[in-house]
DNA sequence: GCCGTTTTCGGCCCGACTGTTTTCAGTCG
């Protein structure tokens, strides 16, 4: 798969290109938006040419016949000429440097020319040495400001997980709200948009205090070190190890600054060109004609003037939305309240924290009418897997339970582990007693695709499998997806009956959004589960909620978004 | 370098902030 090493080369050659005369700086967008084109590409690209030739290359949205030829060059040789000879003239650790605060191509070419810093350690050293501070166009601030930026690199941990960082970010606008000072105050950004993995929060307050505001905000409690701080912009760097913008904004620009710090970048710039073609300007400040300012008090109002739907900000990536609200064709997503049960729970008789008494409790709680308590099984050692006669008495327990209750109910079932073979680790018996079997792939990740497909296609095609947990096996920043056709498990899935879990597990999310889009094109249903092991962790279905929302997914496409007396038709094995 | 319900040529999103400057370039979102 070429996908992310052609499309860092093209980000890079942008960046390259960006401090070369001979370029413009549409060029450099063209890289750009091919590279964001080919980083999102499900597909591997080598496989696109393979089977459409370069004008299948060319059909993708950004790339011409110029482009085509550099990725065909990447195909065959592994390089691209162009992106060589622009390293030989500038070899530069460009990646790295334009990582830092503060620092663009412009800047580390010249300090590259005049002197030899090629990478962060060459920086250091330049910095250290005061060398940056005596260069035509930089100053002492400009050295500081560089240092400070080495520095929250450093500390940095890059992007941090959405779960991670949205309760804190409505910490800091439940805090802003309560205090008084303003009339509102909003989440925006990849927070907003329920991006998986967010590299910095924004917040937009509403307030006639705004230097009370900005004292308020960088006191906060969560707050380690104030980066810079002005009436109308504020970014602090956070306890956790992230920075957070707070913009104090005029209501009457509040719904335009709210789509506007929404995003996505690729987003925003679609819908400004639709504006002009519309014969509007759009900015953080408002919808314009001429410089006459056009009233619009929400954001449904800036989409509907400029001909559009409103869409969820989950939906705002430039992947296709535009064309969808220009049609209004824009779906009805999934929401959180449609779900009605949670399809994958485990408790204190395995590896969860919590007994089937409390994880029930916590369910009700968090607004369930049934939960499947699906508990791992004996190949799962570490998590103290069941075998069959540990499963048997666990169902009576659970048959005595939902007895005694009403209004609610507790299915049978279990994560069952798909073995290396592809078989299962119970006997058939065991699995026919079950409402619910999920099936799992706990070990051995790093098979040939070839044999994983096979593994996993194996397990499905037995007609016994409900649902398939966590499709991808990966786990944000620990570990890759395992090689694995999604096709042809998708295939099966379609063949089957077997559901597709999205796991809301926050540093799992799997299926990921862009993969709900490619499963959404087979005849599969969905399963929005919570993997819970512990009460407080019926919280993360939000989490997969969102992604779900990402994926575009419907809430008829979402199984336990069904009412109990559907789910059992729906689920129905074999 | 891409792209077309105004175009196969002439466009390509937009504005704030910052530092180093006397009018602007670079960076950011």
């Amino acid at each position: 798969m070429f996908n992310k090493l052609i499309a860092d080369i093209f980000n890079e050659i942008a960046e390259l290109l960006s401090v070369d005369d001979k370029a413009s700086k549409f060029e450099v967008r063209a890289y750009q938006k091919a590279a964001l084109t080919i980083g999102t590409l499900q597909e591997p690209i080598e496989d696109i040419y393979a089977k459409g030739g370069k004008d299948a290359l060319q059909d993708l949205p950004g790339i011409g016949p110029t482009l085509a030829d550099r990725i065909i060059e990447y195909i065959k040789t592994g390089r691209i000429s162009k992106y060589d000879e622009l390293k030989k003239k500038y070899p530069i650790d460009m990646k790295a440097l334009t990582s830092i605060e503060g620092m663009g191509a412009k800047k580390a070419v010249i300090l590259y020319k005049k002197l030899g810093v090629k990478d962060i350690a060459d920086l250091k050293k330049a910095i250290s040495s005061h060398e940056i501070s005596r260069l035509e166009g930089f100053g002492e601030r400009s050295e500081e400001l560089l240092a400070k930026g080495v520095s929250m690199l450093e500390q940095s941990k890059g992007r941090m997980l959405l779960g991670d960082v949205l309760p804190i970010a409505e910490r800091i606008v439940s805090a802003l709200r309560k205090s008084g000072l303003v009339s509102n105050a909003v989440i925006a950004g990849s927070t907003r948009r329920m991006r998986e993995t967010v590299g910095d929060i924004d917040i937009l307050a509403l307030s006639s205090k705004q230097e009370s505001v900005m004292d308020l905000f960088t006191k906060m409690p969560d707050v380690s070190t104030i980066v810079s701080k002005g009436p109308t912009k504020t970014t602090v760097w956070l306890k956790i190890g992230i920075s957070c913008d707070l913009r104090v904004i005029d209501p009457k620009s509040f719904s335009a600054a709210l789509q506007y710090f929404t995003g996505s970048k690729d987003h925003n710039i679609e819908v400004r060109k639709i504006a002009i073609k519309k014969g509007y300007k759009l900015n953080e400040y408002g919808l314009f004609r001429g410089t006459a300012s056009v009233n619009v008090r929400s954001e449904e109002d800036i989409y509907a003037k400029l001909g559009m739907q409103w869409m969820p900000p989950e939906m705002r990536e430039d992947r296709g939305e535009v064309q969808l609200a220009l049609a209004h064709k824009v779906p009805k997503l999934v929401e959180l309240s449609d779900l009605k049960g949670d399809l994958h729970t485990h408790t204190k008789d395995t590896d969860g924290a919590n007994t089937l008494e409390e994880m029930v409790s916590a369910a009700k709680a968090a607004g369930l009418g049934y939960i499947a308590v699906t508990n791992h099984t004996k190949s799962l050692r570490v998590a103290h897997g069941m075998d069959e006669k540990g499963f048997k008495e666990f169902f009576e327990k659970i048959d005595r339970l939902n007895e005694s209750m009403s209004g609610f109910r507790v299915l049978k079932g279990a994560e069952v582990d798909i073995r290396e073979d592809g078989s299962f680790d119970l006997t058939e018996r065991s699995l026919q007693s079950m409402d619910i079997v999920i099936g799992a792939v706990h070990s051995h990740f790093s098979m040939s695709e070839s044999e994983m497909t096979a593994r996993i296609v194996k397990a499905i095609d037995t007609g016994m499998m409900s649902i398939l947990a966590h499709p991808t096996g990966r786990v944000i920043f620990e570990r890759d997806p395992y090689k694995v056709s999604l096709e042809k498990v998708f295939e099966a899935a379609e063949r089957n009956n077997t559901v597709l879990e999205i796991n809301s597990v926050p540093n799992r999310l799997d299926l990921s959004d862009t993969n709900i889009m490619l499963a959404s094109k087979y005849r599969v249903m969905f399963a929005i589960d919570s993997d819970a092991h512990r009460t407080s962790h019926f919280e993360f279905l939000r989490y997969g909620v969102g992604t779900a929302r990402r994926g575009w997914l419907t809430k008829d496409r979402v199984v336990n978004a069904q009412r109990i007396d559907k789910l059992y038709s729906v689920l129905k094995r074999g």
